[in-house]
DNA sequence: GGAGCGATGTCCT
DNA sequence: GGACATCGCTCCG
């Protein structure tokens, strides 16, 4: 039985958050359906310290819920047609967080699909590969899912731990980011075809 | 299969 | 007004 992970598992810096949650099941309840899928790519950003973190110029109100406590969804709209999820780290008041970058499709494939608006015939790789596809194929929303608590038992979006253990992990460069390109803060399971890039 | 590029909303300077 | 933690399409080989 998948165990909901507590709020301590957040507390961490995030690049030791990121490492942590490599392997993790994220789980998004709609209705009385339930999508899953497999945490396989995550980035690390790092607060006021971090040139590429949306935190680095200091509190906003678009950013806030990455200087609040840890286990929060932290949910931005990009390119005027894309959502991307992370989630909060380290203590209230210490900025920090970790993109979700890809999944592995666990349950809820048909759905995803739909979502999607791709057939169900479509390669299970397009579906939640990359920051955008997974947001779209669990139907994350700002509106509906910034500043939600994953750590809560009531919550429409969680993250489990199913015993699941990641043979090996490789960090690279960030994707997509123009500003402290080259710290490897980006990790990966090695050779999981759901990577993304 | 890879490079180039347009779409398109929100936030901050 | 510019930048943006993206994606999917076109065009070319």
């Amino acid at each position: 039985m998948a165990r909901l992970l507590p709020r301590s598992f957040y507390l961490d810096s995030p690049d030791v958050v990121a490492r942590r949650l490599l392997g993790k099941l994220i789980t998004r309840r709609i209705d009385n359906q339930k999508l899953s899928g497999r945490i396989v790519e995550i980035e690390a950003y790092l607060g006021l310290d971090d040139p590429a973190a949306h935190s680095y110029n200091g509190k906003t109100a678009r950013n806030a819920v990455l200087f609040g406590p840890p286990g929060f969804a932290y949910v931005y709209f990009i390119y005027g047609m894309y959502y991307c999820l992370n989630v909060s780290c380290q203590p209230d008041g210490h900025a920090g967080g970790v993109l979700i970058r890809a999944l592995e499709p666990v349950e809820g494939l048909e759905t995803m699909a739909r979502l999607r608006h791709l057939p169900a015939s479509a390669k299970p790789q397009l579906l939640t590969s990359g920051p955008g596809r997974l947001c779209q194929a669990l139907d994350i929303t700002r509106a509906a899912h910034n500043g939600l608590d994953v750590t809560s038992r009531t919550s429409p979006l969680q993250i489990l731990d199913d015993g699941f253990e990641p043979d090996l992990i490789r960090s690279s460069p960030r994707i997509g980011i123009r500003k402290a390109v080259e710290h490897p803060l980006r990790f990966v399971i090695e050779g999981n075809a759901f990577v993304s890039g």
